[in-house]
RNA sequence: GUCCACGUAGCUCAGCAGGAUAGAGCGUUCGCCUCCUAAGCGAAAGGCCGGAGGUUCGAAUCCUCUCGUGGACGCCA
């Protein structure tokens, strides 16, 4: 189904033409004076130069010719030049029903692609922080985005599982228990199942190497040498590897799980590792690579760069590899196993650099397609209410769990505080609720610019929040459950929307015929905060049509089904809305 | 130093394939519950869209310069 503006633009584009201009002045966009029209067209002011005409003769004539059309109820033209122009109210209805019959609300899809997304990039052996919030919550709902628009979508956590920081905590672990055998270059026989360490053991483990490794060089060679090891295969580091693993992963999977987030692939550097000799030799035997300062690189300069872009390191001076290797490596597995047409990185913005430089390594050495879409996603930093980067009190970084768990009991809180309610099932939609405003706080603002993470503002049921989305959701459902219990016996509830019988009617119904091009426009952008913004317009909107409404107490039976056809498409598109944003609604708050 | 992003109401943010009077929310002030969740709705006050030029019939939106803030600039990820 075409969108509204498009089948409007049409209409005016065909009167254009009968007026004798070219239709491309056709277009037609959302009014930006709503108080005069729903929907205008500026395009007489754009033709008055090529015609020699003043606009406003010329939607004078366009107006004249297409005064009897009945999918508006009205179109004039206003000085200097605009065509204004409301929508009927059959239109209206029509297209609505439209919407409610055909699949994905008449959104049209191309041809699919296989898209991948990589929004994860947490360490292991390291617990999840307050850093990885953004990737995780902006990534599931651009992967989310991508397979509503009826793409193959891959989600992949990439996890930093290869890099220095396992050397480090082998280095760490090996003083602290050195007659482990995995330390035993002799040692042949078989290694423990069971991990020398506890989940919170490690998690102290690594902070700790860390810490020591910028003050004690000693001990950072000695890291660097354990990284290099594991890499060439070291049994008793690999084994320990596994163990690091084994500890790691699943606490992962839970804090992910937590914040309904999921990966198809958990994938990680390691996974890429046997690619690399063979990706190095073939960069080589290309002519790709070549030496420089003792490392290896390739060259990914442009002549219209306007700044010095570093070639791309492919190998440190000491043979390792590195962030770009295995970033590199992963295009080539990824090929090889999906052979993705498009793939989105959902990365901290200060990494622009580094994904610049592996785009356009990949493109010149071929491990990606020259028709292979590579986007980098850069999202900003989340700050604290003083506009500096958020931290706990005490001015550490604050775990991904203490900060869910938080904002969790805030909502336990307010929840109880309004209304008598079952303590397990306040707990279960404190649950929800707090998923919604955290995401939506997140999300609703532009991914790409910093952000201030105001507990306060986004677990309040007031404003542009994830509470009042949900709040207002849930009104829609216990409308419709109590219409229902109403009902005798098996009958359907209605299905057609009947023509609007107010101007909040109107207005919510103008709102929802929105989606599709806000769909459409947010996958295009790679824009969740658009998705946010329509739905804060149609929940408005509907709150608005609910105040002036009496919906269940309506004598006329034909318009109290209207409404509630409507009120059951409102609720079916805000419930998909806020799934493609990554949380669900509860059925009563 | 070079390059990039951002600067919109007291605060937090939309709007930026140029259009008619720049929008929300919070906060402030004032109304509205015998009625489907008042966790709601309505109204008021609050702006030289950082500054200066330019392009255009028309600029918050495009271009140039300038000031301010943040960030990136080869062996961390």
């Amino acid at each position: 189904m075409k969108t509204i503006l498009e089948q409007i633009s049409e209409t005016v584009s065909r009167g254009f033409e009968k007026a004798g201009y070219d239709a491309s002045y056709g277009k037609v966009g959302l009014s930006n004076r709503p108080d005069l029209c729903e929907f205008q067209c500026n395009g007489a002011m754009a033709g008055a130069k090529a015609y020699h005409k003043a606009p406003i003769m010329i939607a004078n004539e366009v107006a004249e010719v297409l005064k009897d059309e009945s999918a508006f109820s009205e179109i004039g033209a206003v000085a200097p030049g605009f065509l204004n122009i409301k929508v009927s109210d059959d239109f209206l209805a029509e297209y609505l029903n439209g919407m409610r019959t055909g699949e994905r609300f008449g959104l049209e899809v191309a041809a699919p692609k296989k898209i991948i997304v990589d929004y994860g990039g947490p360490n292991v052996a390291k617990p999840l922080h307050v850093g990885h919030l953004r990737a995780a919550i902006i990534g599931e709902s651009v992967k989310r985005i991508c397979r509503y628009m009826g793409n193959e979508v891959i989600g992949d956590v990439h996890l930093g599982d290869w890099g220095l920081q396992m050397g480090l905590i082998i280095t760490e672990l090996k003083k602290r228990c050195p007659d482990l055998p995995y330390f035993d270059e002799s040692f042949t026989g078989e290694y423990p199942k069971e991990a020398p360490f506890t989940l919170s053991e490690l998690e102290e483990i690594y902070p700790a190497a860390s810490a020591k490794s910028k003050e004690d060089d000693a001990f950072k060679e000695e890291a660097l040498e354990a990284t290099k090891q594991l890499q060439k295969g070291n049994r008793g580091y690999h084994a320990l590897w596994e163990h690091i693993m084994n500890v790691s992963v699943p606490d992962l999977k839970r804090n992910y799980a937590d914040l309904s987030v999921d990966f198809d692939w958990w994938k990680g550097e390691s996974s890429v590792d046997k690619i690399i000799p063979g990706m190095v030799d073939d960069m080589k035997k290309n002519g790709f690579a070549h030496e420089s300062e003792g490392a290896l690189v390739v060259d990914v300069a442009e002549q219209s760069d306007t700044k010095e872009i570093p070639p791309c390191m492919i190998l440190k001076s000491d043979g390792a590899a590195l962030y770009t290797t295995t970033d590199l490596a992963t295009l080539v597995d990824r090929k090889n196993n999906f052979d993705p047409d498009h793939l989105i990185y959902v990365v901290d913005k200060r990494q622009e650099m580094h994904f610049i430089q592996v785009f356009r390594c990949a493109k010149k050495t071929g491990i990606a397609r020259k028709d292979t879409q590579l986007d980098f996603l850069g999202f900003g930093t989340m700050n604290g209410k003083d506009g500096k980067p958020f931290k706990t009190r005490e001015g550490g970084v604050m775990r991904l769990e203490t900060l869910i768990a938080d904002i969790r009991e805030t909502m336990l809180k307010k929840i109880t505080e309004n209304h008598e309610t079952d303590p397990q099932e306040a707990e279960k939609t404190a649950r929800i609720v707090a998923l919604a405003a955290i995401k939506y706080g997140d999300l609703s603002n532009q991914a790409t610019k910093d952000y201030i993470f105001d507990t306060d503002k986004f677990t309040s049921f007031e404003g542009n929040t994830g509470p009042y989305i949900l709040y207002t959701i849930v009104r829609i459902k216990s409308i419709l459950a109590k219409y229902k219990d109403a009902l005798s016996g098996a009958s359907a509830l209605p299905e057609v929307i009947g023509l609007p019988q107010n101007d909040a009617e109107k207005a919510l119904m103008l709102e929802i015929t929105k989606f599709s091009q806000v769909i459409a426009l947010s996958y295009e952008e790679i824009a969740p905060h658009r998705i946010c913004a329509y739905i804060y317009d149609v929940c408005n909107a509907f709150n608005r049509f609910y105040h002036e409404t009496r919906i269940l107490t309506e004598e006329d039976t034909a318009r109290k089904e209207g409404w509630i056809a409507l009120l059951i498409l409102t609720r079916d598109i805000l419930e998909t809305s806020i799934d493609l944003l990554g949380f669900a609604a509860p059925e009563k708050m």
